[in-house]
DNA sequence: CTCATCATGTAACCAGTTACATGATTTT
DNA sequence: AAAATCATGTAACTGGTTACATGATGAG
């Protein structure tokens, strides 16, 4: 379960509220892990239970309070120990995959348009992280240090995005009207 | 929600017992939907209850005895419906992204580690795929019917493995030892 | 006046994982 | 004698989603 651990990146990189890590969680980090605010709530929670995280209640005009995390030092060595432990890699769970699998046991253009769909989807999503490649990162695989991370997994983010559009493409060449 | 789904396309293509779904959903569908016996058993209970299939006890000699699913009439409309239906392209979540994102709050080199780890993983399961497409789909493309979908989903499976390795090599390409 | 943004939470539910449990037969 | 295969299940837990709930400020 990487969810804490998500938390404990994005907040070493700055100390944010729960709000803010919802915004991040839509962005960067969340080309690779989303998280709803609920969720993120729930978990600030049990991080703060198990001293991961401080927190500073900080007032605001004209706009409501919040609460600010900052990762302790219970925080850091619980990253450092997670980063150098072994994880499964992934393995892909699309629903996709199983609509065209059984194309035949109902309306193949239904699928066939599906495939369409996710192609666009996935056409959009590659197109708007390869504009943040050209803006944030001019220099490609020439930075370092954090804009390196950075930087390297957003290229995982296009080379997944680049696959799957590659293979939708595949799949309606051997299924479109023919 | 795929797996009744998943389930479904599988006793189509030919009827079968829990165990037996277990073992399809640790090959053929498995490269694309992973379930273990547990949640088929509990999933072939509900999709009994809710009428989608129908049991057979089938006594057996020399083996325990075993319940024999197939698809009922309602099932294959509840699956006919579902495949037409327009569902949510795939997000990539995978912890790796997060390590190496916070390789710099902890050993980079056990980061390294884990992402050659992983590109391993990612090779080996590729050139398992590439053998099931060497022996069972001799035609590649030209197929047609189940078998094609059969393929397409296959060669999902192999592009996205692909895209891992791909990934993992450029990660290690930038981080290792400079 | 309405909608978006900022800000935090609870509660119910659903899906998936892990652990526990049994027991016969066949293969090593 | 031990391990693998065939075969089915229950129970507890964890993680994630959806729905509900509140309330201020600022922009259109």
């Amino acid at each position: 379960m990487a969810l804490e651990h998500a938390i404990l990146v994005s907040l070493r990189e700055r100390a944010g509220s729960g709000y803010e890590l919802t915004r991040r969680f839509d962005k960067s980090i969340g080309f690779f892990w989303r998280a709803t605010h609920q969720q993120i709530y729930r978990v600030l929670k049990r991080m703060l239970d198990e001293g991961w995280v401080t927190v500073e209640h900080v007032a605001q005009e004209g706009r409501p309070d919040k609460k600010v995390y900052s990762v302790s030092a219970d925080g850091r060595d619980e990253l450092a120990r997670w980063l150098a432990e072994p994880g499964e890699p992934v393995e892909l769970r699309t629903d996709l995959a199983v609509k065209i699998r059984g194309a035949g046991f109902g309306d193949p253009a239904a699928v066939v348009a599906e495939v369409r769909r996710h192609r666009r989807v996935h056409a959009e999503r590659l197109a708007a992280y390869r504009a943040i490649e050209a803006a944030d990162f001019p220099d490609g695989p020439a930075h370092t240090g954090q804009t390196l991370h950075q930087y390297l997994v957003l290229r995982g983010g296009i080379a997944a995005e680049e696959a799957f559009v590659a293979w939708c493409g595949e799949v309606l060449g051997a299924m479109e009207p023919s």
